[in-house]
DNA sequence: TCTATATCACCC
DNA sequence: AAACGGGTGATATAGA
């Protein structure tokens, strides 16, 4: 049997010990790097590589760099000012990609792979004190020293176990795809996202101030909250002394989402101020929100964590996480301008090209799928616009997104409030209109449930596991790609040098100085044109980007009117207390 | 008092 | 029996 890694003239097991606090670069403690055939090995305290100019292993094409999660490492390169290594393998990518969508019984981590694999490891207690002794930072004594490295070793001596234990179930050029991700994932780590700190921290410090003045405004005619807390025992008491019904979930409890009291507010308006009030109590998660001493906002990005293969970083660090008023933090350096560029329908888009069904080819490329598809579907004549069936647009947007959730007439029923017919009728023209993308939608499920896996055009693989059905089967081949043409996106344009700072699932944020945004949103298009061909046989999917300039702020449309009733009342706290500005959306509260 | 679970809100 | 894909996280309450 042929193998794999004889191309490569060194083979480096590298694992670096750092620490890391919220919103900063990681600051590398100490580095052990081993050659895999000859054992030769580094073992390099912090000081000495902060000296290096280069690493001190070989990082061209003709070397491999191997490590367990390879962003962590190449963070530290960055930090170091290295440059990334051509060829990457990440043995944690892997470990996921041959687990993925079963139930794991150790978790992803290093020593979750070694349990898989039958090898024997370093305590797990042992480890958790030698990364709490990593994360302390500051200054340590030889002795400490020392033991950061042996400990440092240990890592890649399990790496030089794993690497053989793996290496029969991994297919070598495709996993170098997906480590090469892992350099762009340390770009864009490495770079964060500008924020604007003086308002983060006006809303940080003032936030607690205004809850509770909103509580006291309210719940003086209510009496259900209890501190900042609402209590379910004192809405219903409240709701039997008013004598109103309200709708209870099947186990029995009271209703309480934002949907039953929107309803419930419309036959009773009293209902409505506390609905108003929970909807702005609900709205803020701020207080974890990773920013840097220089204003950045960094999280681990934790590429290849969900099953169909997208980053998954924490909602609560990442400022794309919470509720989207939240994104008006975002704000360019001066003399510096960000966009926002993301792939138009890109899911439908995957859908028709992987799929080849020339209709739905067709309507993506038409600017309109929704439009194109009623059209198609005979319900609106040739020269119908937007403008003119409006209803009948939405209607077979919603149904087209239906479709890729697998939903059924029942939902699609409910979503649209109309009649469960319609939304059969809608799914039926759906399937007549694109019987191409159907018999390939079927045959991915099939396939799935005769073999046990599925996987994207570069190899992206899930396992058939107690949580798959015929909805997530059906959805993984449009996600999953999607997601690998994300990641393509990004090695290309990051080994471009765009300064790539956020991926957002079908989206990047990127950041440039003013007088060069136009010219590298453009860049930035052509390579997320190239990624689309690349994973979809040559289709194209098209981009909208959104600029943004210094000293402007990012802001999404949705999230508006609650930013600037958040700043508006700051600003009144602040000034006065007495004077605080109105807001229509608030207009119960204040 | 701590933890597990259910529910809900938010994102693409 | 359930019927909307992939997620994270806060909160309220029940149970140990």
């Amino acid at each position: 049997m042929s193998d794999p890694l004889r191309p490569y003239c060194e083979i480096w097991l590298v694992d670096f010990e750092f620490s890391a606090e919220p919103g900063e670069r990681p600051a590398p403690l100490c580095m052990v790097a081993r050659e895999f055939r000859s054992g030769r090995t580094l073992r390099i305290w912090g000081d000495s590589l902060a000296r290096m100019a280069r690493p001190p292993l070989s990082v061209g094409a003709d070397s491999l760099f191997v490590a367990y999660y390879a962003s962590a490492e190449l963070g530290c390169f960055l930090s170091l000012g290295w440059p990334m290594p051509a060829r990457v393998l990440d043995l944690f990518t892997e470990f996921r990609n041959s687990t993925n969508g079963l139930p794991t019984t150790a978790g992803s981590s290093l020593l979750g792979a070694l349990a898989y694999y039958g090898l024997d490891a370093i305590g797990a207690a042992e480890k958790a004190e030698m990364r709490e002794l990593a994360m302390r930072g500051g200054e340590y004594s030889e002795a400490e020293r020392v033991a950061l490295l042996d400990y440092c070793e240990t890592d890649v001596q399990a790496l030089a176990k794993l690497l053989p234990a793996m290496l029969p179930n991994i297919d070598l050029p495709r996993a170098l795809l997906r480590g090469r991700y892992m350099a762009a994932v340390a770009a864009m780590e490495h770079n964060g996202i500008p924020i604007d700190v003086e308002t983060l921290n006006a809303i940080r410090g003032n936030w607690e101030a205004l809850k509770a003045e909103l509580i006291a405004r309210v719940d003086s005619s209510y009496g259900v909250f209890e501190g900042l807390s609402f209590r379910r025992e004192r809405f219903a008491a409240w709701l039997v002394a008013n004598g109103l019904p309200w709708p209870r979930l099947e186990s029995g409890e009271l209703a309480l989402d934002d949907d039953t009291f929107r309803q419930m507010a419309r036959t009773y308006p009293q209902v409505a101020p506390l609905r108003e009030l929970r909807h702005a109590l609900g709205e803020l998660r701020l207080e974890s929100l990773a920013v840097g001493r220089d204003g950045r906002n960094r999280c681990l990005l934790s590429p290849y964590q969900s099953t169909t293969g997208r980053n998954q970083p924490s909602n609560a660090k990442f400022v794309f996480g919470p509720s989207c008023w939240i994104r008006s933090l975002i704000k360019p350096p001066p003399g510096r301008g960000i966009a926002y560029i993301d792939w138009s329908q890109q899911e439908h888009g995957i859908a028709a090209a992987l799929s080849g069904d020339p209709k739905m080819m067709a309507a993506y490329t038409s600017g309109d799928p929704y439009l194109t598809f009623a059209k198609q579907a005979g319900a609106v004549p040739a020269d119908a616009t937007r403008q003119s069936h409006p209803r009948e647009r939405e209607r077979f947007k919603v149904c087209t997104l239906a479709v890729q959730y697998g939903m059924g007439a029942d939902s699609l029923a409910c979503r649209l409030k109309q009649p469960i017919p319609m939304a059969r009728e809608l799914l039926r023209l759906h399937r007549q209109t694109y019987p191409v993308f159907w018999a390939w939608s079927q045959s991915a499920v099939d396939h799935a449930m005769l073999f046990g896996w599925l996987h994207t055009v570069f190899g992206w693989r899930v396992h058939v596991g107690p949580r798959s059905n015929p909805r997530s089967l059906a959805n993984f081949p449009m996600q999953a790609n999607g997601a690998e043409m994300l990641r393509l996106a990004c090695c290309l344009a990051t080994e471009s040098g765009i300064e790539v700072i956020a991926p957002v699932h079908d989206a990047v944020l990127i950041e440039a100085p003013a007088d060069e945004l136009q010219a590298t949103v453009e860049r930035m298009q052509a390579a997320m044109r190239e990624a689309s061909r690349r994973v979809l046989g040559g289709f194209e999917l098209l981009s909208d980007a959104k600029l943004v300039f210094s000293p402007d702020r990012y802001s999404d449309p949705r999230g508006e009117v609650m930013w600037n009733t958040v700043v508006g009342l700051m600003g009144g706290m602040r000034t006065s207390a007495t004077t605080l500005r109105t807001d229509a959306h608030l207009s119960y509260l204040i």
